[in-house]
DNA sequence: AAAGATTGATCCCTCAATCTTT
DNA sequence: AAAGATTGAGGGATCAATCTTT
């Protein structure tokens, strides 16, 4: 991710309705994971990547996918995927195998009592993404949320059509 | 922050467009944060954190402003910024005062070198709040992003008029 | 006793180094 | 040698406990 060295004199900077538009944002970016992390925690003791980890295994095929590429649909590290499957792996709720097609890969798969910790979360957190983000908007401002969206993920790097594999 | 709890059988999953907008939200909320960072990081080698604390207090009255009302503006826990304001002191540029209206409050000020800090660091942090934000999106997506924006973070409890006094 | 602030222990993430399989 | 994955060390965030001033 390249951004151009602010080389010239005079940065662009930004006028009343964009200043009001970033600290809305800023406001959504840095508190709404605090508010999500906070109710999984307190419903499920698990933390929204937890979270992310499991519900995107449960939708997969065969409830299993591969190490790394579970990482890029969870936004995460590799590094920090291996960390977290370590520790869900101690709750059974996943387990990890060697790829019999390619043994560099490891593939993760959900368990009988991770499907079931999936069943029991998936409803608390839904209704935490509505109370705090689809609720407070009316039909137009959730189609124009979509369209700001895409564009802004696009200019992040983020391919929507394979993080539309998981999520609530 | 209570979410009521979803204790009806059925829950309300989201519908094709709620799921669309909540991806592409997600998406932003997970990877911005990680991308400003970066550009800090490498920029200015501070933290997003560190840099909202910095700029927050280049816009306050004799660069100064309270512990407390600090971690409010920079949106952490006072122990957060206790931990923080400690490491910007060892850099020289922030100092902790007693408030001489009232003992139990620490009053932390901008060094000189502070705001030498702030102003070589703006310019480059506006610049990738505007690629990654702002220059993606028409002048009509900018209105609508405030408009969600600031729905948004009243459902989180949020104060934008106080936030307005920081922030890029 | 309450409010503001700080501290230390613990947990988690990041980064670099390492290991395994191809 | 390269790709995928794991590991351990180091740094920052969180939480509970503590300290200070009112």
């Amino acid at each position: 991710m390249a951004y151009s060295a602010a080389v010239s004199k005079e940065p662009r900077w930004l006028d009343h309705e964009e200043r009001a538009a970033w600290i809305a944002m800023a406001g959504i970016v840095f508190a709404l994971p605090a508010a999500l992390d906070a109710q999984l925690q307190r419903d499920a003791g698990i933390s929204h990547f937890e979270y992310t980890v499991l519900a995107a295994l449960s939708e997969a095929d065969d409830r299993s996918l591969r190490m790394s590429y579970l990482a890029d649909l969870a936004n995460g590290s590799l590094s920090r995927l291996s960390h977290v499957v370590k520790r869900l792996e101690r709750q059974d709720w996943v387990k990890r195998t060697p790829d019999p097609d390619d043994g560099r890969y490891t593939v993760a798969t959900l368990t009988e009592a991770g499907w079931d910790k999936v069943v029991a979360t998936a409803p608390g957190h839904v209704e935490a993404v509505r109370q705090l983000v689809l609720d407070p908007l009316t039909k137009a401002q959730v189609r124009h949320l979509k369209e700001i969206g895409t564009r802004v993920t696009g200019a992040l790097g983020i391919d929507l059509e394979a993080e539309g594999l998981r999520r609530s």
